[in-house]
DNA sequence: GTTATACCCGACTCTTTTAGTCAAGTTTAA
DNA sequence: TTAAACTTGACTAAAAGAGTCGGGTATAAC
């Protein structure tokens, strides 16, 4: 189980963009420097963050990329799906392919309980949060706390 | 990012096995029969079962698989890193390939962030507790209520 | 109106990982 | 002796991922 570099990337990016929020349109070429991804690849990550109304483009000279949305209003979660790094921990399926031919498999919950540990923190933290370096362990350890007393 | 059939084949033929516990030594083909995995797939996952010390191999007619260690001493964490199902939600390394070229990238706290969050549900949940099928939903509210007072 | 900048788009290749198979063993109870 | 059942290494096929390439189009600046 790997989280692959398309949804790094495209977080890396966004929190480049809403870091230089201020200084008008940015181009590709200047994320790429920063951020050590091709321009090639970009250009293909910012199309899907487009169609998904993430960024809004500038074309022609002086033109490049603006956030569509406040960083506050950002999720990882958004930005992970509009690249199609989906979190898949189940190949459930009603029909005959599926996880038990039909019937629930006995670790079902299991992995759709993990699914939804994962989907929440992606949905909870925004790009804002990231930019600002919150200080994510001290919220995990407040959920270990909360979790060790079941 | 996808949890693949080798950690969930896993964890469904640990728990089968802690299911039948009582019922002497487990062959592989009845586990094959019970949770629809291949027989040589399944060979091939309870070589590496075996050698974590998981489970103990009955060899010649009448023997099987017979579970190492308790199941409430178990966890899923343990039964993924076996068979190598690794979570992996970094790519950083220190050196010139890494995650920004030997300093620490902006998202570097965000995703070792998930990759202990993650860790910490596998570390919690024990196959003893997927046999219980233990209501993992529940225990998830708390966590979310915990996370949104932050 | 020409030019250069920078976004836009589809198709393609290369590599790695995963899933699953196969063909041999070896051990041991009956 | 036989058959059940584990043991092992090697192999193949399919899928996904990472990244490239070669063209486009819009538009500001000159």
């Amino acid at each position: 189980m790997q989280l692959t570099s398309r949804g790094r990337y495209a977080v890396s990016a966004m929190v480049d963009l809403a870091k230089h929020q201020n200084e008008g349109p940015i181009t590709l070429s200047s994320i790429s420097e920063r951020q050590f991804i091709s321009l090639s690849y970009l250009e293909q990550l910012f199309r899907k963050l487009r169609e998904n109304n993430l960024v809004e483009s500038v074309r022609g000279p002086g033109g490049g990329y603006l956030l569509a949305v406040e960083p506050k209003d950002i999720t990882i979660s958004h930005i992970m799906s509009a690249v199609n790094e989906t979190i898949q921990t189940t190949m459930c399926k009603t029909d005959e392919t599926g996880c038990h031919r039909g019937s629930r498999c006995g670790t079902h919950n299991l992995w759709s309980a993990l699914g939804l540990h994962i989907k929440f923190f992606l949905e909870t933290v925004t790009i804002q949060n990231v930019c600002d370096d919150k200080d994510f362990l001290n919220t995990l350890k407040a959920v270990e706390k909360t979790l060790s007393k079941q």
